[in-house]
DNA sequence: TAAGATGGCTAACACCGTTAGCTTCATTAG
DNA sequence: CTAATGAAGCTAACGGTGTTAGCCATCTTA
């Protein structure tokens, strides 16, 4: 499972804590190494590049937004509002993290294989292996997710009722097919 | 309508050529001046800082796609379908300039009004005047479409039926809120 | 005990957005 | 016609960024 040594654990540490309390931006490799009582230049010692310590922030949130979809119950009956709901509360608890996974194109490459698919699974299982619906649904739960965290309804807008309206849709031709 | 003076105009040109040629790493003062021979600080006699030349193109990004939703035919039965198969499209031809405008927190200061609600508007009219089915038709084709240009999807997915699908399932109440 | 790897360091480079301060030129006021 | 003003360019520079080169100490291992 690639183990990460001791320091590269703490060098992904440090970079997540800058990552949730300030934003992107503030992942620094100078601020990540003021972190650890090293200089900038240590730290490639350790990972190649800014991007591998970016992926290496990345494969953690695919991992804990897997374990998040575990946990949201897997017996519900309704399960792709269960999901949904998992899915945007994850989002909006690790704003900043799911921007990182989302936002750029992904380096498919410095990622440990799976880590993508595993997170897309339940969505997949949960539309009774309809990859097509369920492609909508993902699509649908990022939609809504980013475009919250870019603040991007109106101030007043009922956000639960729009993923009502969008998890009901798409949820009924998933039942009608099961039957 | 905040008239672009020529040299304001031909800046942010400039930034645009770069942007769709080079992604949002390109556009640079410095690349923006030399495109116009002349020197990166001299762009300040323009425009206050980068985000200010960055907000122009956001701008004429919301007004084209506002136009590719009127170009879309007002009169077709389906008029979701056709406004999403426009939203993508516009999505596609111009990837970096629709990750400027959606991936970030949008600056709504830095925009002329109404700009961001011209565009949202033929959504909402689509949706029968149901602002939550309407916000959620919005995020599944932004989610498709964001998805779609961060390489997100494997690579033999199909995602036109994925875009009938989502279309399909969210058109459905709305058509029979209409009776 | 010698060899080699490990993990720090400083100095530096090229690039970034941006500011300060100077010049040059066209327009306008008196 | 001249003087003044403002617009729009310039160079030099600052602090920040990722990153590289090259040096040195320490620790492990043969």
């Amino acid at each position: 499972m690639t183990e990460l040594s001791g320091r590269k654990a703490q060098i992904v540490a440090a970079a997540r804590g800058l990552l949730e309390s300030g934003g992107s931006e503030a992942v620094t490799m100078r601020a990540i190494a003021d972190k650890l009582g090293i200089k900038a230049p240590s730290l490639y010692k350790h990972f190649a590049d800014k991007s591998s310590v970016e992926a290496a922030l990345v494969t953690a949130g695919f991992i804990e937004l897997t374990e998040a979809f575990a946990a949201a119950g897997s017996g519900s009956t309704e399960r792709l509002v269960a999901l949904g709901r998992a899915y945007r509360a994850w989002g909006i608890a690790h704003p900043h993290l799911y921007l990182l996974m989302t936002n750029r194109p992904l380096e498919r490459d410095r990622l440990p294989e799976g880590v993508e698919a595993g997170a897309a699974a339940p969505i997949l299982e949960a539309c009774g292996g309809d990859a097509d619906l369920a492609r909508a649904a993902w699509a649908f739960a990022h939609g809504m997710t980013s475009l919250e965290l870019a603040d991007r309804f109106p101030p007043g807008a009922d956000l639960d009722a729009a993923w009502r309206a969008g998890t009901n849709a798409l949820q009924a031709p998933s039942r009608a097919n099961s039957y």
